[in-house]
RNA sequence: GGUGGGGUACCCAAGCGGCCAACGGGAGCAGACUGUAAAUCUGCCGGCUCACGCCUUCGAAGGUUCGAAUCCUUCCCCCACCA
């Protein structure tokens, strides 16, 4: 494990800014990390992502397990070499099929059997092969296999799946000491903290987790999937206390801009999110007075960038009347555009939050941030 | 000039006596997407109305009928082939 470390810099509030040093490099957080589920985060090369000032990716073992199979991209050297990516990658562990995939698959002890949505076939997912299809794929940091569930469950619900995802993570653990990385590069484990929206079963959930190994860092898994805003908030508060200060805390699939703002004034360090990339195929942009909609009518000769200030290519170069006729005439480039925009401006947000961090300002720049940028959606927690 | 086919809402296109303000597409206008089954999905889309409902529509004008986009007559346009 003395391939990662976690060095915290800078602290105001729960808040932290802090280096996370992998075996592909060191991320600056708060950061925020681009999907790229099946070894490409969608519309963009590698290059883009470094120009949007992305640090770290992520991958889904689920995804390419059942296609090109985890044995071909290890033969093939690695996701690394693979997908041309060299910074640090994260894979996640197709625990959250369990939920997006809840009607094609069946939960049990032993591990969850999915009938893949590919071809319909039936794949059997266990913590064990979880494990190998990670080691396999090669990623720098690798979650453990989970039970994740819909954000609303009942309290009954959420302990099952807890308990489940706890037992499963002593199974991934000593899996995971049991294979060994195939290209030699040292990775890291991380264990997945659930327990629905009840603050109790959370804090449980955490400090069994952080009682069974001293992990390399902590992912907070099953929120933003369907239950309300202050929800995950009021939880994110709960487990602050209940993880190790120490280490990297990850809140997976989150989010919007509003929540990663949101998420690091309650102590979270890592995020990911489909949001920017799939948002932005499909016309939204965000912006720091809020989302937008560029196929709407009223930006047909609107000769601004996208959001005024950004640093972007596509802002830099391209007006949005320009981009809407893009979206307009169903032309790729536009997909393109919105998505380097948009993993751009999380990246930058928080890049932006850990500067605050670092001369203790963060408080007041994210309640002004908050405050633009929902005076144009008026969305609000 | 002859023969045949056709004119339906912004466009294409069903309908061929009542269940038709009129199937479907497209365009247009909005909305949703949070560890990606997503370049996807949803809503609106003649006018007025929050809605019930009312009003005006299916090339034009007449007619038949309790009732017509649908049947009849005349006219106007298009298209194909033959002269």
């Amino acid at each position: 494990m003395d391939a990662f470390s976690f060095t915290v810099e800078a602290t105001e509030g729960a808040a932290r800014s802090a280096l996370f040093r992998t075996p592909h490099g060191v991320v600056q957080t708060p950061a925020f990390m681009a999907v790229g589920t099946l070894g490409t985060v969608k519309a963009l090369d590698p290059d883009d992502l470094v120009q949007a000032g992305a640090q770290m990716i992520l991958a889904n073992a689920y995804h390419l397990h059942l296609r090109p199979g985890d044995d071909l991209v290890r033969d093939m050297g690695g996701l690394h070499q693979f997908m041309h990516w060299d910074g640090p990658i994260l894979t996640d562990s197709g625990g959250f099929q369990v939920f997006s995939l809840a009607t094609l698959r069946t939960v049990d002890e032993e591990g969850v059997e999915f009938r893949s949505h590919l071809d319909g076939s039936t794949r059997r997912f266990t913590p064990e092969l979880v494990m190998q299809i990670e080691r396999n794929l090669g990623a720098d940091v690798v979650m453990q296999f989970d039970h994740v569930i819909p954000g609303q469950s009942d309290a009954a619900t959420a302990r099952d799946a807890s308990e489940r995802s706890i037992r499963w993570l002593a199974r991934c653990l000593s899996a995971f000491r049991d294979i060994p990385p195939p290209h030699g590069k040292a990775q890291a484990l991380f264990p997945i903290v659930q327990g629905g929206i009840h603050d109790d079963l959370r804090r449980e959930a955490a400090s069994a987790v952080a009682s069974m190994h001293d992990w390399p860092g902590f992912g907070v898994g099953g929120l933003s999937v369907g239950e309300a805003k202050p929800d995950m908030y009021r939880i994110l508060e709960s487990l602050h206390d209940a993880l190790p200060r120490a280490r990297p805390r990850y809140l997976m699939g989150v989010g919007f801009p509003e929540d990663l703002v949101e998420a690091v004034r309650r102590g979270m360090d890592l995020f990911d999110c489909v949001a920017p990339t799939r948002m932005g195929r499909n016309g939204a942009v965000f912006t720091n007075t809020g989302r937008l909609n560029i196929k709407r009518a009223e930006f047909r000769s609107d000769k601004r960038p996208l959001d005024e200030g950004c640093d972007c290519s596509a802002c830099t170069r391209f007006t949005r009347a320009y981009i809407r006729h893009l979206f307009v005439s169903d032309e790729m480039l536009g997909m393109r555009l919105l998505s380097l925009h948009n993993v751009h401006f999380l990246v930058a947000l928080m890049g932006a939050a850990r500067d605050a961090i670092g001369n203790r300002t963060f408080d007041a720049w994210s309640q002004r941030w908050l405050d633009r940028y929902h005076s144009r959606t008026g969305t609000l927690a």
